[in-house]
RNA sequence: GCGCCCAUAGCUCAACAGGAUAGAGCAACACCCUUCUAAGGUGAAGGUUGGGGGUUCGAGUCCCUCUGGGCGCACCA
């Protein structure tokens, strides 16, 4: 539609005193119930022009006069213009931007780097959906910066240090061999044990003591531990093709020591001070953090680092590897947490990262928690979500072809997630998630199928279609929504959210499937006509590809 | 108690930097497969955008306030 815009902004500009920027930036597309394709709203000139929006608008409908406008009219001072039907088409079709190496060139984006840190879930158990919804969103955002050019830097930060993993490793030190599957069991049922045996907890701070202070024999111990968790969880996420270039230690900060040089940073802040206990705390009043007391404890009284202290280092290191841009997919929890790694690296000159916020997902009877053992895990979700894609498919094509059903299951669990804007709480319900029709990722899947039958078909050459002869409503609709495909790929850019993109992708397959069902392809006998439209569906084809695989979503040939 | 986020149809979600008559899907109702894949299409129904004030030519969108939900509130990580 941008190039509509211009066009508009052009010819009012050269029919009244308005510049064609202030025209261009008050353009608007008018409901599809108003009619018209381009729309200005003149109240916002009233003042400069010293006249009434509502004669604006008259004075300019009246003036232009253009061969490919079917009408320009005033209604109560908006200004809206009509094309005509065949310039439409070819106009937004033939320069709709599709390909990924058409739309990062046509952005100039080409080679800019970016860090993302994301998920960064404890290593201590398999993952639910809601910590799920970190990865996937995340994820998304690395295709959509790879997509536009990028060159894109994915890092996982593992907290391989602290008491959780400390009491896993207690309760599991008898073990020969520990099954990552058994960890989340194993979690819960020493948490309960530590409520009511206090011997516990002593052990597990003796385990942590050891482990900080290079004891090998525990090292390894964590390490095992902590390198069962990864591999499981990781392979999860690779599963639903998800991965990231670096795992990055949280306990290479304790063993490497790399935490002084930092602290001694600090030090020569005023903020930083020694408590009565000794320990180092920086005082953060001032720097319009939401808590009470904003203080920031970074060390323990002997000096050795504190959680915050590490990821002051860790983000610092993020921040010093000199990327364009930096950016972390964080949980809500952590908001005001994040705000005080922030203001510390202030405090240190560097620049902190940019964050995007998801909230949690709730189920239909309360809230997750991986203590109590109350959540959904995610492969729970994905062994459902392909089951129940298999199912289907084998009702449908008499046989089972699981590969096919993983593609279709993963979409639909992938979808239900992204579709709702990260700062929006999800709630999950078994049935609205595996729910295949209506507003999921299997329509838009099932269309794209449909038009590869299609063009299979087809079986002719579509690349000099004539897109003006596509002036039925269907036709000019679908093409409409077809030449967005671009701007929302931006959109998602600059909003960092992909739900906008989720949302996109079915309105451009309600469109396709409304016009499939209104005008036949290949039953017609005006052959150009026929070009024409083959040349629209695979151009709808691409878009919807491209937009499923931005959101981390497999296509299938057939359906 | 304080701070941040959210509240739109019975349910789940849309509505680009404030624009015109607030849109979909699910569920429920009535239709449409001798025609390119019916996981589809068409129609009807469903709303005082949580309540109340304000700013504006214009408010679901911005401001204030109340209610309800989510998250957090140094010495966990």
């Amino acid at each position: 539609m941008e190039i509509l815009f211009d066009y508009v902004a052009k010819l009012v500009a050269n029919n009244s005193q308005l510049n064609f920027d202030e025209i261009h930036t008050n353009l608007e597309i008018p409901n599809a119930n108003i009619g018209g394709d381009v729309a200005l709203p003149c109240f916002k000139f009233a003042k400069a022009l010293r006249l009434a929006p509502v004669a604006i608008a008259e004075q300019i409908a009246s003036s232009i006069k253009d061969e490919n406008l079917e009408k320009v009219e005033n209604v109560n001072g908006f200004l809206n213009f009509t094309f005509k039907p065949d310039f439409l088409a070819y106009t937004l079709l033939d320069n709709a931007l599709l390909e990924q190496n058409e739309i990062s060139e046509h952005n100039g984006m080409k080679n800019k780097t970016i860090l993302i840190e994301h998920t960064s879930i404890n290593p201590n158990a398999s993952p639910h959906i809601g910590r799920a919804r970190n990865a996937l969103i995340a994820d998304s955002l690395v295709r959509v910066f790879k997509f536009l050019g990028w060159k894109t830097d994915i890092h996982y930060f593992v907290n391989d240090v602290g008491k959780q993993i400390a009491m896993l490793v207690y309760a599991t030190k008898d073990k020969k061999d520990i099954n990552f599957n058994d960890l989340l069991q194993i979690y819960i049922d020493v948490n309960e044990q530590a409520k009511i045996n206090p011997e516990i907890e002593n052990a597990v701070f003796e385990y942590l003591n050891k482990f900080e202070s290079g004891d090998e024999q525990v090292i390894a111990e964590f390490e095992r531990i902590v390198n069962t968790c990864i591999k499981g969880q990781t392979a999860i996420f690779d599963e639903l093709g998800i991965k990231w270039d670096s795992f990055d230690y949280e306990s290479r900060y304790i063993h490497q020591h790399l935490t002084e040089k930092v602290l001694d940073e600090l030090k020569k802040s005023p903020k930083l001070f020694e408590d009565k206990d000794g320990r180092y705390v920086l005082d953060q009043h001032g720097e319009n953090i939401g808590i009470e007391e904003p203080m920031l404890v970074l060390t323990r009284n002997d000096k050795t680092s504190l959680y915050p202290l590490r990821d002051i280092c860790y983000s610092m290191d993020k921040a010093k590897a000199g990327t364009d841009r930096n950016l972390l997919v964080l949980g809500e929890d952590q908001k005001v947490y994040f705000q005080q790694i922030s203001a510390a690296m202030r405090l240190l000159g560097a620049e902190p990262a940019e964050v995007v916020h998801y909230s949690f997902v709730l189920l239909p009877d309360g809230k997750m928690s991986t203590r109590r053992g109350t959540v959904v895990l995610l492969e729970d979700f994905m062994r459902e979500a392909t089951a129940k894609a298999d199912e289907a498919i084998s009702e449908r094509r008499g046989d089972s072809d699981i590969e096919k059903a993983k593609k279709v299951g993963y979409g639909a669990l992938k979808y239900s997630i992204l579709k709702c804007s990260p700062e929006k709480n999800v709630l999950f319900d078994w049935a609205n998630a595996l729910n295949f029709n209506g507003d999921s990722s299997v329509f838009a899947q099932y269309n794209y199928a449909r038009i590869q039958s299609i063009l299979q078909k087809a079986d002719m050459d579509y690349n000099n279609a004539k897109h003006s002869l596509l002036t039925r409503e269907t036709e000019i609709a679908l093409i409409k929504e077809v030449s967005r495909f671009e701007s929302v790929v931006l959109s998602v850019y600059r909003n960092l959210n992909p739900s906008i993109l989720a949302n996109y992708i079915f309105n451009l397959t309600s469109k396709f499937s409304q016009f499939y069902a209104a005008e036949s392809i290949l039953n017609i006998e005006d052959a150009e006509l026929k070009k024409a439209r083959l040349s629209l569906i695979s151009k709808v084809a691409t878009a919807l590809k491209n937009g499923l695989y931005l959101l981390g979503i497999d296509i299938v040939e057939s359906l």
